[in-house]
DNA sequence: ACACAAAAGTCAAAGAAAGTCAAAGTCAAA
DNA sequence: TTTGACTTTGACTTTCTTTGACTTTTGTGT
């Protein structure tokens, strides 16, 4: 079987009963005589947003890789979104989009101002590129909306 | 291995209901068995202006370090911020500055999450540059704290 | 006043993790 | 047999922490 199945099923069985677990990237990586690279590798292809995880890290010194599994059991609209929301969205996709949740009950007013804001032009006009913008803009629609499943 | 996160605990614990400690640099730094420039460093990266400590010393016989929480009105706490986070923040300092806003009730523990979540590092993954990253970023995080003034 | 000792401050080098990126490898489908 | 998606690898980068040599400030005893 190939490795990154191998390092993808050891970190789930990681989870056992938690829904969040911290590793150590070095350790793993030597326990797999892989390098560490390759746990990057498959942290970016299996422990995605779209899978429904958070990935959080810190370098340096006693730094380690935090990974947070957000139970898909309620929402399914949500979970619709999150799942069909392409690379990249625009702002009137977004705008489309949370006003069907907000009409759906799935969120409410303040949370789709927030999520909106996060979204805006404005919050994002540091990047010029307009690809790039609703690349980071789809990346942090999801991340937000899975805040609610 | 992480001492600087022991030493920054114990320090926050120091406070308890006070809002305003004293200690003396040599004896925390030989009680973690750390040199005590260390504690220089977790005082300078940990308890900042940002973050909403004032940290005030002296030096020769006597000396010590004195450290002070201060609190804001709510709005008035988030307008602090929004004024003092610069161009730029990492994810650290806004963990560390809606954990703030949190217990200062300036946020609820939900809006903290959703704005946690805009500013991670998973929404902005998409941004290789860390200093376009990092002023993103910033810019999220005022436009969110904006919605709550 | 002055010297001295007792603090705390500064800064840069070394160390410890994790992240990035692109080249090279694999393998199945067209 | 060529192509293209997916994997593996490793050199290089960035971020955060630890350490220690050296500096500055301040209280105290003479």
């Amino acid at each position: 079987m190939k490795i990154s199945d191998s390092i993808e099923n050891f970190i789930c069985d990681l989870f056992g009963a938690e829904n969040s677990i911290e590793l150590r990237r070095n350790e793993l990586a030597s326990y797999f005589n892989c390098v560490p690279s390759q746990i990057n590798y498959v942290i970016s292809t299996r422990f995605t947003t779209e899978r429904g995880y958070i990935v959080e890290s810190r370098r340096g010194g006693g730094g380690h890789i935090k990974i947070t599994r957000v139970q898909f059991d309620s929402n399914d609209m949500i979970k619709h979104v999150i799942a069909n929301v392409g690379q990249a969205v625009d702002v009137m996709t977004v705008e489309a989009i949370l006003n069907n949740l907000y009409l759906g009950r799935a969120i409410n007013s303040n949370e789709a101002k927030l999520i909106m804001a996060a979204c805006s032009n404005n919050a994002l006009s540091s990047i010029s590129d307009g690809g790039l913008k609703n690349r980071v803009r789809a990346d942090i629609f999801k991340n937000l909306l899975l805040l609610f499943v």
